[in-house]
DNA sequence: CCTGATATGACAATATGTTGTCATTATGGA
DNA sequence: TCCATAATGACAACATATTGTCATATCAGG
């Protein structure tokens, strides 16, 4: 039955984020960072988002962004610009120290990302990502909720 | 390239396992619990094991399992049995209370599995599975650590 | 029996993330 | 303009999970 291989399939997926977040500290780790500081970083070098909408591109409640946004801007890494469009949601952009922090991250999980996807073919890993990308779907439309 | 295929299949794969959390912590909270309790009593349930050992099953740190455990011993739902094998590791186990919030979460769990699980064919669901599986063990066995 | 390595639970510090609440700022309609 | 609604940041409380440290218990080898 579907049912349980969903299940199996669930589980797999909390324990796999389990190794993965604890796999992209070990890569943030050499520039001082962590997982969810590195995504934070990322998101300031794109560039003209506020921390509100940074949460919301990465599934995340604001009120967390926003604590880590805070700890990074004491830190140098990001600063707050000025917004024309709204007074209060300021701008996050990445300083140059930021940048070169992101920069050495960013290159060891290229590599990292290199060595693993070797063991895969870009089909099977594309073929996965699109169902885990379906589940998510069907959970934000809030499908099945009621159970 | 396979990097970058790994690359995107990681970000899935965080933000996914963010979605299930939440969908989980719905699902429990008619029992007044939460993903991470619910673990705990699956395991108490199956009983013989140690706090120690159902960290190891789970794939979480012994620390974070034992506080588990100590809240749900604490209100009864599960409890610490003589271990003849070891003087201090405990044997966990359901008591009725946990048994019957188990039951209510359970239910609705495999309502809620089947809804979603309908949307995919078994093989897509198992074939995303083994990829994220061989992944796990990829991490677990430390490939491509140095990045 | 003794010793060193390992396993376990206790405790603390820290990181991450959620929910809730509040005041302030935008936004849109009457 | 006025007002209701939504968005945003600030703040707090809580849940989860990791790392580190410590004392004790177990085990393997001599």
């Amino acid at each position: 039955m579907e049912g349980d291989a969903f299940s199996a399939f669930a589980i797999t997926a909390l324990r796999l984020a389990g190794h993965l977040t604890a796999a992209g500290d070990q890569l943030a780790k050499p520039a001082g960072q962590t997982s969810a500081r590195w995504q934070v970083l990322a998101a300031a070098r794109r560039g003209g988002m506020s921390v509100a909408q940074i949460a919301r591109a990465l599934g995340l409640a604001r009120q967390g962004v926003q604590r880590l946004a805070d700890v990074l801007e004491g830190e140098g890494l990001i600063a707050y610009a000025d917004n024309p469009q709204h007074q209060r949601a300021k701008l996050v952009r990445l300083t140059e120290e930021g940048a070169a922090r992101l920069g050495v991250i960013e290159l060891a999980q290229a590599g990292w990302a290199d060595g693993l996807g070797a063991a895969f073919t870009s089909a099977e890993l594309d073929a996965a990502r699109v169902v885990m990308a379906r589940v998510m779907e069907m959970l934000e439309t809030g499908e099945a909720a009621g159970g």
